[in-house]
Formats: structure tokens, C-alpha cells, sequence
DNA sequence: CTGAATCCGATAAGATACTG
DNA sequence: CAGTATCTTATCGGATTCAG
């Protein structure tokens, strides 16, 4: 059996289960992760614990606001561990916890497939603005 | 060299691009597919090709109009094939492209992690729940 | 049956200014 | 330094209606 169709299988089993949000685990973990920032700063954090105002510069066009609140889904949800330290100036060093770190995997895989198919799908984009 | 040093690594890669579009392929992907309906989509063609109104059965939630748009760029960037046979009513039947059906491998990989850890993710809200 | 077109509300997300 | 607060704009996405 190949991906596809235990893909397939598993999207059956789902359909028993009417796609009920605690139980379908693709609802519940795109409507958290599927956001334009939550993936990248994974990433950026797999390197290694930042503080809030180096993700900053690593992520060159997130807003502060977005920056705060996506950290603060990633800590709420368990992948990413928040220390603050109460100095002055506060500092406050963000990390990936082992959940965290277990999402990488998965998470590479995909990575992993865009960069060695992502020529293709922008190859299928442009012959159909040829087309059009 | 574990998945997150892996992450990580590819991570700083990206800096030295500066992130651009057409070479970032994380951000190319996750405009695309990182929607609430491409992923789900995928996951009901991998069962088999499969008709209009039968997806719309499938995923009960989506509306006709998510359903068309969210096929057609699917198709535009070449992971759905769209076959109409001109017949009265016309068919129209979806399936996955071979590029479509290798994404499924790291789909797959996803959705493991997210059955095998959500209940962890969950049981973390929960706890910040109850703590404020 | 398979869409296209339009309208409209909800939400996401950027910019800016301010705080401990 | 690490946020918060507020405002505004942009986009998403649902409901409805119409068409080939």
C-alpha cells in the first residue's frame, strides 16, 4: 500500500467520524499551523532557541503583532517553550519544546517535497497563464 | 544529524535568499495549500478520482464556491487533473496528477504526526486553559 | 450537474504609537 | 527589549442567485 492510498484509507476513516474537530486531527492541526507564519518560525526556531527580537530579524516581514501572537499559539499548543528571564531589560528566549521537536520531522518532509517539486507546480502555473 | 538540525540548517539557507518568492519554497507551498480546504481535498482524491458533487458530499462543510476555487487552483498548480466529459448533465471528474499523488507522501507524514501527537497538543491547551 | 457571479459579514493581518 | 493597544485595510469564505 502505497501513500496515496493509506492517505486515502485514512480519509475514509475520518468521514465515519464526521470530521467531528476533536477527533479529525488534519482540521485541528491546519486550523493551528496552517497560518502563514506558525511553519516558518518552526523553522526558524529548529536552529536553535532565539530571543523574540532575533526572530524578528530572521523573519524579515512578520509584524511584532504577529510575531507575539503566533508564539503565543505555538506555546499554548506545547511546540514552543517561553522563558522569560527578569532582567532589565526583560529578555525573553523562545525554543522549540520535544513536541516541538518531534513536528520538525514531519515538518522536513514537507520541506523536503516543495523544494524538490516546487519548480514543477510553478512550471504548471505558467503554462496555464500561457494558455489563458 | 537529526530532523530539527536539518531544519534548522535548511532554515539559514533561506536567510541568505532573503526569503524570495520564487526561491523560498516554504512560502510558495504554504500560499497555496496551507488554506483550510487544499490539504482536505487532497486527502479525498487520494481514495480515487472522484466527481464534483461527490467531493461536495465528501467534505460536508465546504461551500460550492470553496470547492470550485480551491479545485482550480489545485489544478493551476498541476496536483489536480480536471477531465469534463461533454455529455448532458455534464461530468466532471477530478483526479490526482502524478505530482499530486507524490505529495501525498509527505501529506501522509503530516497527518501521522498529527494522530499520534494531537491529543498532546490538545491536553496542552487544556492545561493553559485551566491555568488562566 | 457543474459551475459563475454577486453580495456581504467575519476574520486576518499590517502600520503606528505607546508602555514597563 | 518585549511586548500592548488601537486603527484600518485586505482577504477569506459563506449564502444566494443564475446559467449552460
Amino acid at each position: 500500500m502505497d501513500a496515496t492510498e493509506a492517505l486515502g484509507a485514512r480519509f475514509e476513516t475520518w468521514q465515519q467520524f464526521e470530521f467531528d474537530e476533536s477527533r479529525c486531527a488534519v482540521r485541528g492541526l491546519l486550523d493551528r499551523i496552517g497560518d502563514r507564519w506558525s511553519m516558518l518560525l518552526l523553522c526558524a526556531l529548529a536552529a536553535g532557541p532565539r530571543r523574540f527580537s532575533a526572530l524578528a530579524r530572521l523573519v524579515p516581514d512578520i509584524s511584532k503583532r504577529m510575531l507575539t501572537q503566533t508564539l503565543r499559539i505555538l506555546e499554548a499548543d506545547g511546540l514552543v517553550h517561553r522563558e522569560v528571564r527578569p532582567t532589565v531589560p526583560p529578555s525573553v528566549t523562545y525554543s522549540l519544546t520535544p513536541l516541538g521537536r518531534s513536528f520538525t520531522v514531519p515538518l522536513l518532509g514537507l520541506i523536503d517535497w516543495a523544494e524538490a517539486h516546487f519548480a514543477q507546480v510553478v512550471e504548471a502555473r505558467e503554462r496555464r497563464a500561457a494558455a489563458a
